[in-house]
DNA sequence: TTAACCTGTATTTTTTAAAATTACACCATC
DNA sequence: GATGGTGTAATTTTAAAAAATACAGGTTAA
């Protein structure tokens, strides 16, 4: 099985639809290029940001904008957005409830997971987007490319 | 998101070889036939478990231990016996590196996920698997299966 | 001492969810 | 009305996990 990377993608696409907002890099096909996937793919999971009131898009316009500031959304608004309230750890669905073992194992962990992903929706509630783009902004910095506009921007 | 049914099928294993203990069910054929998988595959992550000195086992021999008391092992050493320090949130690793975005979004996510990795394995390191027998017992004598021998054993 | 049963591990095949592709109705702008 | 865009459904491709196959060699008991 192959696992899934949207939660990363989606983060970089909300990144990015702030970074360039006000210009007109704004299109699935210009995202996807940044991310390195499809734009199909970019709009799937814009379709589910947009869902969950994280953007807002209008059909035919390349112009989707985050619906609020970056300061007020956390990792967790886009986690959510995504994965939904699937755990991040999962139990094994096919055990053989003829065990003691395989019958009340299932239960046993997923009260276990569930705790777990308290604890990790709680620290990812705490990180807002704004420090994202300026650890970005930071980064790009110490690698000294051509986008001192955008740096100038957010660190500050 | 990593979808690692191999801990959950590592931790039903240990428990497994903790209540059947001298017994004869304890091949890789019998403890597949609880996972509901195959027995090379049991063979693998006893491996593994043998390997971070969390089972004993012996070549033609079905007789795993556990090398310390239930009370001893925690979530967290079978955690990184099976995934190492893998992160359970992976970044996309094939970002454009010519968008100020995809060149930097890989370590600002990095360094975000360690530290969830961080939070979510502390909280592994409090559970130790004797919380986990004593909650499986008590979910099987609620469901009144067969096996008074087992339940009155742990629920004490 | 040999037959039955087991482990450990390498290699190959199958499975399956994710991602990519294809397709297309319809919107926006020049 | 041509060009370029969104939204979404349907199909195909993909790659990682799991299963299956194979086999060398350990263990036990008749």
């Amino acid at each position: 099985m192959k696992y899934s990377i949207q939660f990363s993608d989606a983060i970089h696409i909300m990144l990015y639809i702030e970074i360039y907002q006000n210009t007109d890099y704004l299109s699935s096909t210009k995202i996807a290029d940044s991310v390195q996937t499809n734009p199909v793919n970019v709009r799937k999971i814009m379709a589910q940001l947009k869902k969950s009131q994280l953007i807002q898009t209008q059909t035919g316009k390349a112009n989707p904008k985050l619906t609020r500031s970056i300061s007020q959304i956390t990792l967790l608004d886009v986690y959510q957005s995504i994965e939904g309230n699937t755990n991040l750890i999962q139990v094994d669905p096919k055990t053989n409830v003829k065990c003691v073992v395989g019958a009340n194992i299932q239960s046993v962990l997923e009260k276990q997971y569930d705790k777990l992903q308290e604890t990790v929706e709680s620290e990812m509630a705490k990180v807002t987007l704004d420090t994202l783009v300026k650890d970005l902004v930071i980064a790009e910095k110490q690698q000294r490319l051509d986008n001192d506009d955008i740096i100038q921007r957010y660190l500050k």
